[in-house]
RNA sequence: CGCGGGAUGGAGCAGCCCGGUAGCUCGUCAGGCUCAUAACCUGAAGGUCGGAGGUUCAAAUCCUCCUCCCGCAACCA
């Protein structure tokens, strides 16, 4: 079965920050999870370097505006390794096979297509046209002068969409999620959709448009393209992979994919994506993120300093996955402190250090008594319940369950007190540790997309290959346990 | 009268659609256990559910009005 899963591609005008790395890797969770669970998967990230932003931006660093692509596009093929990026591809929108792509894209659109004018207030200054809503004074947001310019533009015939956008929405109701969001989306076009410029002469920093001297695209008709051009299109048919592909991005970016993008796909004639999902943004110690006020959080201290699975999993713990959140180191160490150190890494440690204590020898024995068949049941049930949350993007439930899981576990542990059945019933004493191992087998398959470092020293503690989902109904075999050691020792936790 | 979401113990949230002992996580306090990373388990305190009115035997939950907060309101990559 095909899956695809996409992050925005990334406009390179700026560093990458937390929010970046957030949305990559809820992408990179939903990838790993559907490989484990056997689908073939597509999982694709990059950079977006066109418009008139990055060439002013080029032109500031001193940089011609390719080099400056190159620099800045970089900077986030760093963080997508940081953050242990699964991707399959890594695509640039100024790659050769981007450009053919887009431009082969525009074609199919040119039914929809007619060449007009294009007017409005223009900012010499910002070099761009400020809506009449945002005049401040009959100034620009900037305080710059403002004129009534007029240019040539080719226009998408977007008006023509609306009913059909709405009919698509209503008969697809899990086309964008959270449900807040598509009722913002459905609002927004049942409102009247006007038709779209969708291309520049002003500037030359983006695909120059098939046989129109002087024009190239608008950089969203570009955007937009990339996931077309990483399925291998124009040379591939495409549409398999797109009515399979979950888009996630950010709720600012959502109108462009819920709007436009199945509008440009209905006239090009290629099936929309299955799934848009809008994330939230996080503030900072409850204020906005912003460069003046320098609390912008980098993706790459935090790791240096909390590690990465520590940051990863507080990104998908703290907040639900759709809603804004506050990130704050104070809450990220409590996160790293209470549910990985003292849940995940102390149940982890306290059953296999025991199993350890006694010659490491692991005997299994499925013959359970009530309690052990509760917790067995519930183990191997796991990845039941998150299936399909991992199919509505609820990453932040998943891991509600798996804790779930993690707490009764150490619950199990203290009723059952396998100390004292170490003295007075060996039998009954490795039916728990059985139970214990299935246990802590289906919370590190759990944790996996999550957390895969952790994941994968679990599965070492336990001999597992932990390769994929379907080796959980699998029993374990008596065998010579390794030393554990702990997964999150705590001097480094607290700091 | 532009559209929509929200206001619940110290903090963050669930419950509201389909009215009937107000629940979860963290924090606070007390107890239990000793396998484990001073970890784990149990219990308690703490809320008249933004305000006012109404419907009802009964409202956080339905209706009306008010106050406050927040999204969206198109070319923004």
């Amino acid at each position: 079965m095909k899956f695809s899963v996409t992050t925005p591609i990334y406009y390179i005008n700026g560093d990458p920050h937390i929010g970046h790395a957030y949305a990559s890797v809820a992408a990179d969770i939903i990838a790993r999870f559907k490989r484990l669970d056997g689908f073939n998967v597509h999982f694709c990230t990059g950079t977006d370097e066109h418009g008139v932003k990055v060439a002013r931006s080029a032109e500031k660093a001193g940089l011609e505006p390719q080099k400056f692509c190159d620099l800045m596009s970089q900077k986030f093929r760093d963080m997508s390794a940081a953050v242990n990026l699964s991707y399959d591809d890594f695509i640039r929108t100024t790659e050769a096979r981007h450009i053919k792509s887009a431009q082969a894209f525009w074609k199919l659109l040119e039914k929809d297509v007619y060449k007009s004018s294009y007017s409005g207030w223009y900012s010499a200054r910002d070099e761009e046209y400020i809506a009449e809503s945002d005049l401040v004074d009959g100034k620009a947001p900037s305080g710059a002068p403002v004129e009534w310019m007029e240019e040539e533009s080719y226009f998408f015939r977007l008006s023509a969409y609306q009913d059909k956008l709405l009919e698509y929405y209503e008969k697809n109701p899990d086309f964008i999620a959270p449900v807040s969001r598509r009722n913002e989306v459905i609002s927004f076009v049942k409102s009247g959709l006007k038709d779209l410029s969708i291309s520049r002469s002003k500037f030359s920093w983006g695909v120059p448009v098939p046989n129109a001297d002087g024009h190239v695209m608008y950089v969203w008709v570009d955007a937009l393209a990339n996931y077309l051009t990483s399925f291998g299109f124009p040379e591939k048919d495409v549409s398999e992979d797109m009515a399979n592909c979950v888009h996630i991005v950010g709720k600012e970016i959502l109108r462009f994919h819920a709007v436009y993008w199945p509008a440009f796909l209905m006239s090009a004639g290629i099936s929309p994506p299955k799934r848009i999902f809008a994330h939230g943004w996080w503030t900072c110690d409850g204020q906005k993120m912003s460069k003046s006020v320098g609390n912008v959080v980098d993706p790459f201290e935090i790791i240096k300093k909390y590690g990465l699975d520590q940051m990863r999993f507080f990104l998908f713990r703290e907040v639900r996955f759709g809603e804004d959140g506050d990130f704050s180191e104070e809450s990220l160490k409590n996160r790293v402190l209470y549910d990985l150190a003292n849940d995940l890494g102390n149940l982890v440690q306290r059953v296999l250090a025991f199993i350890q204590k006694r010659d490491g020898n692991f005997t299994t024995n499925y013959d359970f008594s009530d309690a052990e068949k509760a917790l067995f049941a519930n183990s191997r049930n796991l990845l039941n319940k998150t299936r399909p949350l991992i199919d509505k993007q609820d990453l932040n439930g998943v891991l509600n369950a798996i804790w779930e899981l993690i707490s009764e576990t150490n619950k199990f542990v203290n009723d059952m007190k396998p100390w004292e059945l170490a003295k007075t019933d060996v039998t009954r004493l490795n039916a728990v540790l059985t139970a214990l191992c299935e246990s802590i087998r289906s919370v590190a398959f759990g944790i996996a997309p999550f957390m895969p470092d952790t994941a994968r020293k679990v599965f070492d503690f336990i001999n597992a290959e932990g390769k994929s989902f379907a080796e959980i109904e699998e029993n374990f075999a008596d065998q010579k346990l390794p030393t554990p050691t702990p997964l999150f020792p705590k001097e480094k936790a607290v700091l």
